[in-house]
RNA sequence: GGCUAGGUGGCAGAGUGGUCAUGCAGCGGCCUGCAAAGCCGUCUACGCCGGUUCGAUUCCGACCCUAGCCUCCA
């Protein structure tokens, strides 16, 4: 079954064909790394890393190239620098650290190339140039600005007209635009502002041009798939388009765009003031990455998702079972590699995640039934390898269930206390310490091959 | 206001022109010293109004509601 993908361009699936698949090539806008990233910025990642997956699945881990940059000159950036009194260069590198450490814990993968926007300003100001010299933009008042109306095709991505543009437009018009749709690709730095010396003066680069100027240097001027959030796509995709396509004589810029709704918190919008902020470290102070990542994935990635605690409290318990299933067959070798054709399928189908989820289900259950049976081998390689392409249950079951806290040993004792007292059929006693212990949390399950426990939290 | 998505059972969430989604919760069993886990069985649905059709939750139209964008935003 050939992948296919929701395409913004097309706004229907398209069947994925890569220009090359010995190198296909995807780009995600990353984060501007001026506070900590919030859990809606964990989405894309997330659902990006899962289609980084399947790309790898189905082309090979050689053939597969993803870039996610890091933008680290930004007016955000300055602004928080300046209110912690802390130096820019502090707070982007102590940012980007805490933003690898928060997405490794919710299992993603790390891109190929991770680009920074400051190690790419020379090829931004060359870009800008080449845009001056054949007419889309025009250098006016120290800024250099993207001429809209040089680029009949704007608009189409986000599948607006610019008298719909001008006609919504909220913003006050600069007086040295032409055009109220022109848009920043340079502007002037002041002396306690980070800045690059240019043919314009000192200044800094426009949002935009950032991503065309990183996409290009890494992927080159036509590539395959680039992803982000819905609530990008105008302007800052818009303007990547115009800004790459001008750049590049018209050859295309990006074949299939793909992008993701949005998240919501207890059915609102997440907002400071609304107090339902969440980044993605207040979640983690919470549960599990994998929790997180997979109450991520139990909703199709264009779909808005409501981010609540029974959410995570379904997403915990699924992954319980899951990993119940896998300790119970921890003696069993996994015999397959290779994801159940349903699996992929789900996938394929422009990431059914939930989907995917449900055949997962499926499998668990022919686990369970068939405990001591050949088959197990077979079940257990299928589940494993659904796991990995959806980065999940990758980890040891006992250590899911049990935690690596230290307390083992000692749990295991009291266990073996309370069977001697059901041997002697003392169930008063063996109730006493089963009581016990799930007062602090400690599930007992009495089975045929014995005692087990694990943490209900 | 304009543009773009979406509205499925108590909840989450797939899918389909006419037979099962799946998970949680509920109910009835099996198992268990009792539980838990697991297994078996089971209940509840397709926003509203029209239209097309032998038949629509699924296709078409209007309406209502929700979300995103139009301004920094994943």
């Amino acid at each position: 079954m050939p992948l296919v993908l929701h395409n913004t361009l097309t706004r229907r699936k398209d069947v994925f064909e890569p220009l090359d698949p010995k190198n296909v090539r995807m780009y995600v806008c990353g984060p501007t790394v001026y506070d900590f990233a919030h859990i809606g910025n964990a989405r894309p990642v997330i659902v990006f890393d899962v289609l980084y997956r399947l790309l790898r699945q189905i082309y090979g881990v050689p053939h597969v190239r993803y870039v996610r940059n890091i933008t680290d000159v930004d007016d955000k950036i300055n602004a928080a620098a300046k209110a912690n009194g802390e130096s820019i260069r502090s707070v982007t590198e102590r940012t980007a650290k805490a933003f690898h450490e928060d997405v490794a814990a919710l299992g993603a993968l790390p891109p190929d190339v991770e680009p920074r926007a400051t190690e790419h300003v020379a090829q931004m100001i060359q870009m800008t140039e080449r845009l001056i010299a054949s007419g889309h933009a025009y250098a006016a008042d120290g800024h250099v600005l993207f001429s809209v109306a040089s680029m009949p095709d704007y608009g189409r991505l986000s599948g607006r007209t610019r008298d719909e543009m001008i006609a919504g437009a909220r913003v006050e018009v600069a007086p040295y635009k032409r055009d109220p749709a022109d848009f920043v690709l340079w502007k002037p730095s002041p002396d306690d502002l980070p800045g690059w010396p240019s043919p314009w003066g000192r200044g800094r680069p426009g949002w935009h041009i950032e991503c065309s100027a990183m996409s290009e240097a890494h992927l080159g001027e036509t590539f395959d798939i680039h992803g982000g959030g819905l609530d990008i796509i105008f302007p800052h995709h818009e303007n990547e388009v115009a800004q790459s396509v001008s750049a590049h004589h018209g050859k295309p810029f990006v074949r299939y765009w793909v992008h993701n709704a949005m998240l919501l918190v207890d059915g609102e919008k997440m907002s400071k003031s609304l107090g339902n902020f969440r980044t993605i470290r207040d979640v983690l102070a919470q549960v599990p990455g994998e929790t997180a990542r997979y109450a991520m994935l139990m909703t199709h990635y264009r779909d808005p998702l409501d981010w609540t605690e029974e959410r995570l409290a379904e997403a915990k318990h699924a992954l319980d079972r899951f990993y119940l299933a896998l300790r119970q067959a921890r003696g069993v070798t996994p015999a397959v590699a290779r994801p159940p054709a349903r699996v992929l399928a789900a996938l394929e189908d422009d990431l059914n995640t939930p989907l995917a989820l449900a055949a997962m289900h499926d499998l668990l259950s022919e686990i369970n039934k068939t405990s001591g049976t050949g088959d197990q081998a077979r079940l257990k390689g299928e589940l494993l390898a659904s796991g990995a392409m959806l980065g999940l249950l990758q980890k040891d079951p006992e250590i899911w269930l049990k935690g690596d806290d230290g307390s083992a040993a000692q749990i295991d004792a009291l266990v073996a206390e309370r069977n001697a007292a059901r041997k002697a059929r003392d169930f008063a006693e063996a109730d006493r310490i089963r009581n016990a212990l799930a007062i602090r949390g400690i599930l007992l399950e009495d089975g045929p091959g014995g005692t087990t426990w694990r943490r209900a939290t």
